[in-house]
DNA sequence: GCAGACAAGTTTGCAGTGCAAACTGTTCTT
DNA sequence: AAGAACAGTTTGCACTGCAAACTTGTCTGC
């Protein structure tokens, strides 16, 4: 059991479960590159049901991943999300992590 | 929204879930470096409770990822775990499908 | 102008999971 | 012979992820 190995574990065993989620982990994926995406956009891209987007987000959102903000587009409601600091950070981290978990 | 990134998008959401809960990859991790590793060995390198390793190796072998040779060593039980064909494909598969997760 | 279809999300109910405490069956100690 | 120690397994519970059902409001046909 060589000592990169026990880090590597490490790694494995202290992963952020938040962003982990598979779902969870597309959103942020795709809020980090688009900076401003709509939930009915995000619900295609993904192909989540509405009830699951909208818990996932609300997850990320007490995390403090992300802020959501809601507007009206002409009379109709329009949510839009947008990743925080925290969250870019939290996304960043996790993507560091997972690499050493898979061996570098 | 690049062709490159909905092929991301689509990694992400087609993880394999039963290698993606932290304490089976780390098993499988092992598994995959040492070929045969006792019970006890395991649960003290991954600091699992005996019970949760229990279940989560119940449900690697459910999957075909692992087999498990119940020995004796002297008169004490000994449980013994290997990685099967299958596992360290499922292992692999993952691997890649997460390096293209985060972004190559 | 109001009955029903449609839009955009949220809440609820349920099945499945991960976790540690409690249990089982055997062996060692004294 | 009684109880502590071993090596795991099973049980009970709290939490999650999911889609169906609901909510709040807007638009359309009559």
């Amino acid at each position: 059991m060589s000592k990169r190995q026990e880090t590597q574990l490490h790694s494995i065993l202290e992963i952020d479960r938040v962003v982990h989620e598979p779902a969870r982990l597309a959103i942020l994926t795709v809020l980090a590159a688009a900076e401003e995406v709509e939930f009915l956009f995000l619900q295609k891209v993904l192909g989540l049901t509405k009830g699951n987007l909208s818990s996932h987000t609300q997850k990320l959102e007490g995390a403090g991943y992300l802020e959501t903000l809601k507007t009206f587009r002409g009379r109709l409601p329009v949510t839009t999300f947008r990743i925080t600091e925290e969250g870019r950070h939290a996304l960043e981290a996790y993507q560091t992590q997972l690499r050493k978990a898979l061996g570098t």
